[in-house]
RNA sequence: GCGAGGAUGGCGGAACUGGCAGACGCGCUGGGCUUAGAACCCAGUGGGUAACACCGUAGGGGUUCGACUCCCCUUCCUCGCACCA
């Protein structure tokens, strides 16, 4: 008889049943501590990939681990639905972005389903419903009268032939990703969080944050990048005034030799008016102005600039300091003026270099003597004070503060912190997107909508082109509207916002997600929340962690939560990755279009000998990408989750092999095949704690009990699932090594270690558990089963193989009864004739590692 | 350039606080079953040797009775930020 385990069946059973009982529904019930599992949802993009399989099956097994634990979970999936492939799909396609991501998501909401993830569905949310984004704009309003949103100038990419702004991802190497015309720079008025308003909180929390990777901390940090300096003024020559600049490195203020400006400094026209360079000045500035950041990158870093034709004053030396612009002085960073010590910074020795300025060493270090003439590069290390009047001779870092202390007393500066943190700007000229809640008005002005009036809702009839500016400025029936202060004519804000606004904030909706009477019920939202446990790639590492810190703290201060942060902890799993073909004449090729000949691989069609690619992130365009979908009908739903689990631990990347999967699908099947073994010899009610007298039984036994510890300490404590699961492996292939018998005392302890594995491969292959949990016998399904408990003497070993080190190199091996004492112990191994040979010269010392290893030096 | 992480068999990866390096899986080899194959089961599998010895965790040095693990130097790889004054 054939034994074999038949996903295609046994998984749509329980599908089925799962569904019916909604066993996956999640209520508060204050009875037990609440745990709330939460993976990043995804963008409905068509259909899912590897990605999401392995994001989403991790989150699925701490749920059900949690769970087993005794919390009472919560675990929701839900769709972040607006964004720009729909409107890409709407201008290729002509669907209507509504239609297609409303389509996307029931594919992959089915597909979802089809693994077997634990969601309450009853939860489910789309961002792009009026339901979900009435709430974000109501927030828009109260951010606005806080003075949290505002109003500014700022640029955006702008593609002429297309007549239309560019995302960012959209400006591929400084090119319209459409039709590949250079992109431009346009000002705008545009919408901004001040998110720099909680810069310092941000900054100071990250250090709660225990629960979070160190690099995400870190990279939160360097992203809000605080810095000590000064301000220092710098009078200019004529005496009109004079210039601003933040440094940190004040001690080396005796080696500035001449200023640097950004090219959009507004002193600029002042300076160069009526000089012989005022012309050239105001071309280059020009010609910066059509320099996006991303061409400014492509430069090559060539330090250049321009001379102003105007001198400042170094306040502490009296040197008469050339102004100049500077490509690389950027304007929203500091004071967008930088004293320049070519001497001591690398940038500035280089723009010296090239314009032939005056370089002064300031910093001297212990073991050479620099001199400005012989500088090859510019000194940025520590060291001692030269040229520098009083403060000649302090080291470095104490002349900072003494420096620092002289400014302030002679009121020509004072100590200052920057940050590289920046406002968050959520205006995106977008149709498929939640739109602005303002209006404006000739006579009122800008007003916002009443809260009684939202939302204000996407029109449907809209005509997409990606040509034009905003899609929504060409819909009169959306534009054209009254004014709610006046009721004169008045025009709506054509802007929608930022996706990461969504994201922001659609954790704390999951807790009341069909709430009516605002963005959440606090009841709920106070049992549920914070999130327990995130789980997601790191690219989101900065941009949407820390939007959705900020949206707590502002929703905090508003009074509507009593919590600071949103996610305790974080976990950002690896990527999955896979090698990729490419032939020179056919591009990338799929894994079937290659043909393998001694460990060489050819293409298909030209017979040309391909690149094998490094494993990288599977992709479209590099082919090297595997269907979820295909799996499931090869395997169905558990391999490939056991495969996602097992191949590597959940923070590194994945390797994808299709070997690995079918050694998964073996193992589905190992245990398969020994549950039929066994069962007609399996005893019901056994528990794993009886004394036997059998010694194989005890053997088993002690087996399952240390297969328990192992898997509660691998998965529920460090979330390393794959030695979890090799645990287990070794119970099942210690079991088969135990020859079929009818000896009562070893089919009780077969029957308890069987009984375990079921349970413990539960989180990690829910179907085959819970139709062999079935087949046990039991009629109430294993998602309420508590985890097994193992008992510490029970994982005690009765025999101990003690490692004989000579010297700290093996020299032998015994087993010996665990009860005997040390001393016993060596009196054994000293007696013994080959250790014997080794310690006749004398023993000087005998180091123990207490049961494992003692090591005898000589 | 700065910051972080990493380097262990043919491959993915174990070894948690310094204590048997290579668990578990893949692959490979041999055997069993079979008319044959697939599937399955058993055994072996870092290098080296007839067997020991010995050599092995990127390379070099150090601390220690004992180092994949701790410290210093070097090389390479991955990721993040990137003209932040």
């Amino acid at each position: 008889m054939e034994v074999r385990y038949n996903p295609h069946e046994i998984e749509p059973k329980w599908l089925k049943r799962w569904e019916e009982e909604k066993i996956y529904r999640s209520e508060i019930d204050r009875s037990k501590p609440k745990y709330y599992v939460l993976e990043m949802f995804p963008y409905p993009s068509g259909k899912i990939h590897m990605g999401h399989v392995r994001n989403y099956t991790i989150g699925d097994v701490v749920a059900r681990l949690k769970k087993m634990e005794g919390y009472n979970i919560i675990h929701p999936m839900g769709w972040d639905a607006f964004g720009l492939p729909a409107e890409n799909a709407a201008i290729d396609k002509g669907v209507h972005p509504a239609k297609w991501t409303y389509e996307n998501i029931n594919f992959m909401k089915s597909q979802l389903k089809r693994l077997g993830f634990s969601y309450d569905w009853d939860r489910e949310i789309a961002t792009c419903r009026p339901e979900y984004y009435k709430w974000e704009q109501l927030i828009f309003l109260k951010m606005l009268e806080k003075g949290l949103a505002y109003k500014k100038r700022s640029s955006v990419n702008w593609c002429n032939s297309c007549n239309t702004v560019l995302a960012n991802e959209q400006v591929e190497g400084g090119e319209c990703w459409r039709c590949g015309s250079r992109v431009e720079i346009k000002e705008l008025e545009q919408w901004f969080f001040k998110i720099t308003a909680y810069t310092e909180e941000l900054l100071s929390y990250c250090d709660k944050l225990t629960g979070w990777p160190e690099k995400v901390i870190l990279m939160q940090k360097n992203w809000i990048g605080k810095s000590y300096g000064c301000e220092i003024k710098f009078p200019l020559e004529d005496g009109s005034g004079h210039i601003t600049v933040f440094t940190t490195r004040q001690d080396t203020l005796f080696g500035a030799t001449f200023m640097s400006l950004a090219p959009e400094h507004p002193l600029i026209p002042e300076l160069c008016k009526g000089k012989k360079e005022e012309e050239a000045v105001l071309k280059y500035v020009e010609k910066s102005k059509n320099l996006t950041a991303v061409q400014r990158q492509m430069a090559e870093y060539e330090k250049e600039g321009v001379f102003t034709g105007s001198y400042c004053i170094n306040p502490v030396t009296g040197w008469k300091m050339p102004i100049y612009i500077a490509n690389f002085v950027l304007m929203e960073y500091g004071t967008g003026a930088v004293m320049a010590v070519p001497a001591h910074d690398e940038r500035d020795f280089q723009f010296a270099k090239k314009y032939n300025l005056p370089i002064v060493v300031v910093i001297q270090p212990k073991e050479r003597q620099l001199s400005a003439e012989s500088l090859a590069e510019a000194y940025t290390e520590q060291g001692y004070l030269v040229n520098s009047g009083e403060f000649n001779g302090l080291f470095n870092e104490e002349a900072k503060e003494k420096i620092a202390d002289y400014l302030e007393d002679k009121g020509l500066g004072k100590r200052t912190i920057n940050y590289r943190l920046r406002d968050w700007g959520i205006s995106r000229q977008r149709y498929w997107g939640a739109p602005i809640p303002i209006i404006y008005c000739d006579k009122c002005g800008m007003v916002p909508v009443p809260e009684k009036d939202l939302p204000v809702v996407l029109p449907e009839n809209v005509n997409i082109t990606g040509k034009g500016g905003s899609p929504l400025a060409d819909v009169p029936e959306f534009v054209n509207t009254v004014c709610p202060r006046c009721g004169g004519k008045a025009r709506r804000d054509t802007d929608t916002m930022d996706t990461f606004v969504e994201s922001s904030w659609y954790f704390i909706r999951f807790a009341s997600p069909r709430y009516e009477q605002g963005m959440f019920n606090k009841e709920e939202v106070d049992y549920w929340l914070p999130v327990d446990q995130y789980i997601g790639g790191v690219e989101h590492a900065i941009l949407h962690l820390l939007y959705s810190r900020f949206y707590v703290k502002v929703l905090r201060d508003l009074g509507m939560l009593n919590f600071d942060e949103p996610f305790i902890n974080l976990l950002t799993q690896g990527m999955v990755c896979m090698e990729s073909y490419k032939c020179n004449e056919h591009n990338y090729l799929f894994p079937e279009e290659v043909l393998e000949r001694d460990g060489r691989f050819f293409c298909k069609k030209c017979d040309k000998e391909v690149l094998v690619g490094r494993v990288e992130k599977m992709s479209k365009s590099k082919k090297n990408v595997v269907d979820p979908d295909d799996l499931v009908k090869n395997y169905g739903a558990d391999t490939l989750r056991l495969f996602c689990l097992f191949a590597a631990p959940p923070e590194k990347d994945l390797d994808w092999s299709e070997r690995g999967v079918e050694g998964c699908n073996r193992f589905i099947q190992r245990i398969w095949r020994l549950y039929h073994q066994w069962e007609p010899k399996l005893i019901q009610s056994v528990n794993g704690d009886e004394i036997l007298d059998n010694r194989i039984a005890r053997d088993i036994l002690r087996m399952a009990h240390k297969t328990i510890k192992r898997v509660i300490e691998d998965a529920l404590k460090r979330f390393h699932f794959n030695t979890a699961i090799s645990a287990v492996m070794e119970l099942v292939n210690y079991l088969y090594n135990i020859e079929l018998t009818e000896d009562i005392e070893i089919r009780k302890a077969v029957s308890f270690a069987i009984k375990q594995i079921v349970i413990l491969m539960y989180p990690f292959t829910p179907f085959l558990s819970e139709e062999l949990w079935e087949k046990m016998g039991n009629k109430r399904s294993l998602f309420y089963e508590k985890l097994p408990t193992y008992k510490e003497a029970m994982t005690a070993d009765e025999v101990l193989t003690i490692v004989v080190q000579i010297n700290g190199k093996v020299r032998g091996r015994f087993d010996l009864s665990a009860s005997l004492s040390e001393n016993e112990m060596e009196r054994l191994i000293l007696a013994d004739e080959k250790i014997s040979q080794y310690t006749k010269d004398g023993i000087k010392k005998i180091i123990w590692v207490p049961k494992k290893l003692v090591n005898i030096i000589v």
